[in-house]
DNA sequence: ATTATCTATAGATCTATAGATAATGC
DNA sequence: ATTATCTATAGATCTATAGATAATGC
């Protein structure tokens, strides 16, 4: 299915701004201080929207900000998507998906912050991104590319590590991104069952050019 | 330095243990629902402590989860010292510690719930653990166990793949709590650098008992 | 006519402090 | 005499809703 039917009417259209302008306030909140103590009233009025409008939209604070995490994943898996295309080898995959994820920090900042703060609680949820990458995992292990054990540990320990380095990007903005990533990407791919050799040479194959 | 000095009144131990009921309600909110817009009255009212005390050790909510934080992962660094002293080997070292904290758990749940909740923003922290962890990365690398370029990325790897196991616990605990361990110890050996066959062997070696 | 948005507000918190009380040090 | 704790409370929010307004559908 894709992200929801379009609008048909303006009526919806404009229903639909409302709700997005409350998401996006939620998303910058969380992304600046992760403090989801913000009133009601203060994220109305960053989202410019009236403040008894939120209730046409959500119940509590608890449903907008879990809204807010879900649209940025789904944003984070649409983004991976677009610039991963046509990378059929899963251990390249997993490689670029690391690489472009620190580069996302510097280009998308707010969207990785949300994922750094609120992303560790949905590595097991039942999303589109752990689908894919389960789907990844499992083609690599039929493909003989990868060797490991149990799928959900191996979905588990991609998601921490991915997590990692993204907390490693913002947490020390001195160090060099691309390569910390492409360290990282080469130690998963080694942990993956990936002959060091192979990983190592993989790690470094240069990303698709996103035009 | 131990802990902090050993109270010399009981003035002191008297103010110490107002404040140890303030932190180990925090540490309770952390871990039941991790939502700490709990109001003061409330936590005080939890750790039997008249409402103004708050004030007489912490400036504010956020001031006293943090340090409900620090005291949990403080805890946890006492517990994995207790039961790993004699493990010479670091690859040895980070299987077992993988496996006890999986055990930690179960054992422990409160103090892993918060771990969980909050450690990911503490990998890169100048804490105890993360200096303790560093010092057994580089241990490794001298002695040829490891093959791993950067410390700080191989930290934050770890520290990404110990969270995710914690999680997963929480989030999947039908699985077999063990042998997800085992499997994901193994896996991140394999990750430092361990020949596959020696962290297949390494990661099974019989935990130390603890009596 | 219908529906979402907006404004205003009542009632329910919640925070921070002031002042009283209780416990200990010296 | 000193210090932390506790009780009570003022003032400041904050939430949820009711009713008015504005925009669109049919």
């Amino acid at each position: 299915m894709p992200t929801s039917a379009p609008p048909s009417n303006r009526f919806e259209r404009r229903r639909a701004e409302t709700r997005r302008a409350l998401i996006r306030a939620a998303r910058q909140i969380l992304a600046e201080t992760g403090d989801t103590s913000a009133s009601i009233q203060m994220i109305a009025e960053r989202a410019d929207v009236g403040f008894g409008s939120f209730y046409n939209h959500f119940e509590s604070k608890a449903e907008l900000f879990d809204a807010a995490v879900v649209d940025a994943l789904e944003e984070f898996g649409q983004n991976s998507d677009d610039r991963l295309t046509g990378i059929d080898d899963p251990a390249e995959l997993v490689a670029a998906g690391f690489r472009l994820s620190a580069r996302m920090a510097d280009s998308h900042p707010e969207l990785m912050q949300v994922l750094r703060r609120r992303g560790l609680g949905h590595i097991h949820a039942d999303n589109g991104l752990a689908r894919r990458a389960l789907r990844d995992l499992e083609a690599g292990m039929a493909s003989g590319r990868f060797t490991t054990v149990d799928p959900t540990v191996a979905l588990s320990a991609l998601g921490g590590t991915l997590l990692s380095l993204v907390e490693l990007r913002f947490a020390r903005p001195d160090l060099d991104g691309d390569e910390a990533a492409v360290n990282l990407a080469e130690m998963v791919l080694r942990m993956l069952g990936v002959p060091p050799a192979d990983a190592h040479e993989v790690a470094r194959r240069p990303l698709p050019d996103f035009t």
